[in-house]
This record gives C-alpha cells, structure tokens and sequence, in this order.
DNA sequence: ACCTGAACACCGTTCAAGT
DNA sequence: ACCTGAACACCGTTCAAGT
C-alpha cells in the first residue's frame, strides 16, 4: 500500500489543516513534527517538503486559523468598533486556545497578521486619529488588540481552594493578596472560590484604555516636545 | 579527583546562581538541566538533589533575581508609589532579559512573587481604594505590575529597514501599518528607521491606566449590579 | 517531485549502583 | 547524603537514497 493512500498525496493545506485540527484537540506541548506525521501516515522528514522547519509551520497554523476572523464590520463610532473587534478577536483565541501562546512567540509577521493590524490601524485614522497618536495608542492596547492580555499569573487550571489551615498562613504572610483574591468579580463574593470573571476582567481593562484614548483624541494630544 | 572539587560541595544555591549567571549570559534558550552540570563540573543528574526538576529550577531562579527588588519605596502619593515601583521592575527585568519570559510561564507563585504583589496591592488599599475596585485595577495592570507588555509583536532584533521595493509592496498592500510605523516617538520621523522608543511606549500605556484609575477611583467606582 | 530510512546531536528524567 | 553511569523515550533536522 502505497503512503498515504487512502487521502491522496501531502500538500501544505492537509499539513495545516491537520495541524491545527491535532494542536485543537491536544493542546500546544503536544503538537511535534513527528507526531503530527504519524497522524497524516507519513514519515516525519515528508513533512518538511511543505513546511520549511516548525517556525513556519506555526506560522502557516496561526495564518490560517486567523482567516475566520474575516473583515471588520463597521459598528457605526470608532469605540464600537474597536471594542468588536477585539472582542471578536478574544473569542478566536478562546476556540483555539493555542493560539495565542503562538502569537506570543511570532516573530514573523504573516501577511493574515499584518492585515488585521491594518484595518484595525485604519479605524483610528479614519475617526480622524493623528498618525502618531494612533501609534502610541496601538503600542498600549499591545497584545489586547488580538484580544488577550498576560494577567499576573499564567493559571491555566487554577488550584484548588485552600485549605484552612493554608488560608490562615496566607491571609498572615501576604494579607493583601488574600483579600483582593477574596472580591472576585461575580462570585458569591464568599471566599478565594474559583476565582475572576475573566471577560469581566478583560472588558474593564479594555474600557478603562478605551476611555482614555477617547480623552486624549478629545483634548487632540500631541506629544510632549523635550 | 573527586568531582566539583576545586568549589566543594553542590548546594540548591550554587545551582541557581550559576544558572543565573549562565542564563544572563547565554539566554533562555541556552539554558538546560544537561549544559548547567557541564558548567559546573557535575553529571546532570547530580542537580536533581538540589532542585526537584527543571521547572522548579526556573521558579528558583525567577524567586532568586526578584530579590533584587528590595521593599517598596513609599513616594508619597499611591500613583507615585506605584509608577515608581512598576519602573523598578521593568529596569530589572531589562537586567535579566530571560526573567520575562520565566514569568510568563510561571504558574507556581512563590513567596517571592506573592510578597511583590502584596506590597503593590497594598499601595492601592492603604490609599483608600475599595477591595473590589483594587482587584479589578491589578487585573488590569496584568503583566505591566511587573514591568512588561505583550507587544503586537514580539521583536527581539528587529527586522532592517525595508529596501524601497519592499516598502513599495508594504505601502500598497498594508498601507495604514506603514503609516503608523512611520512615526516612531523620538526618532527623526522620517522613515520606518530602527522604530519605537520602548520606555516611552511602557510610560505612555501606563500613565493612560493610571490616570483612569485616579477617575475611577475618585468618582468611588462601584461594581455593575444586574 | 515527493517520500523514505538511517543517522546525528540534542533534550528531561528513570533507575540502580557506587562512595 | 550525595553523586555517577547507563539507559529510556523523546525532540528537530541532515543527508543520501529510493520511486
């Protein structure tokens, strides 16, 4: 039997699209090249015939998963705008949830990347933004603007409530991170309790740069002359 | 010769100072359990006495340079006092450039790491703020408490400047990131050159969050009921 | 043109043994 | 108590060969 028979030959699409199917399902740390040609029923080293190295192959996997975002729709003002599409953007990376440490890492900017940039730089420069006020303001939205943010502590699967023998070492050592922790957005406001609502989170902080962006375009900032 | 004679006996110390210092040197990518024993004269698994495995290693390591910090410097008001202490960090971790990427993957929060957070949140309740509201404003510092962003891109050496055909191609097909990339703060201002003063960029985003927070704060923010 | 097979130079970590 | 040696189960990628 010849390999890879039964679904005809490699080609770059098969290589992505099983990639992205594989890393969906088994997570980042998962994916290799050797896996990932076990899984197409080929030898690890055919692989390289459509990807030059694993860089590339991560960067043809985010290419393509950040198709689906399709082009930005116009929510009337600016802000609206802005603020959909990055949420939109937000829930991208929440079906693939790899994506975003591959972003992290990109340094390559494909072309699907720069593109979305672009008509999201574009919104800002037709609300009538000045050139270098939208730089500063692309620099601080940073990695928001593809709708993640690094929070204080990559808790993926957080803990599990401590016990309270712990809770009374914490609340001593570190009382003020104890009772931050214990005012968790929409929880029952009870105890440490699974913690924050992290959209809740994400929208407060979004805001919060949103409303200062529309102050500094309102007062037409400039930048400080030195 | 009995091994590591010359330097006596390996203790947990020895192995993170070293790997430090290797680290500073070489980079995170260098770093390994196998290339830190070569470094110090031992077989690699002489280190897992001292360090239960490499994971653990990195948080050593992290909770070692974070000392360096020292306690928090009251400078009057909060915003002062928080400013201040968020550019301490960031000149930290431009000394130990790995340092950003071990936080980023930190998921074990060690006393070190926690005893930061604590101070900072302190400066924010000791100035008034509520619980609530001082949760949401950490969470929406993220990552900057510590003194860095995710950028859009993460650009360690960036690209050359592009030749005109390039830029040709770029204007054309991305023309909006052009012109956003053409006015880089404190540059010449004239071409795509060597881009953005970073500290300006860090300054900008943070004083942008620190005065909504000052709103918020003065305007006695309360949490959404519905 | 595309895929294979064997090999190289690495990893982190186990286990059983040495001193 | 601490370090060693050999081994296991992986990596990404090279090179030369097959069809």
């Amino acid at each position: 039997m010849p390999p890879t028979a039964e679904r005809g030959r490699l080609n770059r699409e098969r290589v992505l699209t099983a990639a992205v199917a594989y890393t969906d399902e088994h997570g980042l740390d998962a994916i290799s090249m050797r896996r990932l040609a076990a899984e197409l029923g080929v030898v690890p080293m055919a692989l390289y015939k459509h990807v030059a190295d694993k860089e590339a192959l991560l960067d043809g996997m985010a290419d393509l998963v950040l198709t689906e975002l399709g082009p930005i729709a116009d929510a009337g003002d600016w802000r609206s705008t802005v603020r959909a599409r990055i949420l939109a953007a937000r829930e991208l990376l929440a079906r693939h949830r790899w994506l975003r440490r591959v972003l992290e890492t990109r340094v390559q900017q494909t072309p699907t990347m720069l593109n979305y940039l672009d008509s999201l730089i574009a919104v800002f420069r037709r609300a009538g933004f000045s050139d270098v006020l939208t730089h500063h303001v692309m620099h601080a939205l940073g990695s928001r603007a593809w709708g993640f943010t690094q929070e204080l502590f990559d808790d993926p699967n957080p803990a599990p409530p401590p016990t309270p023998e712990q809770l009374a070492f914490l609340s001593q050592a570190f009382p003020n991170v104890v009772a931050m922790a214990a005012v968790a957005a929409h929880s029952d406001g009870s105890v440490i309790e699974r913690g924050c609502d992290d959209q809740f989170e994400f929208e407060f902080a979004l805001d919060l740069l949103l409303d200062g962006i529309s102050v500094l375009q309102a007062a037409q900032w400039e930048p400080p002359r030195n």
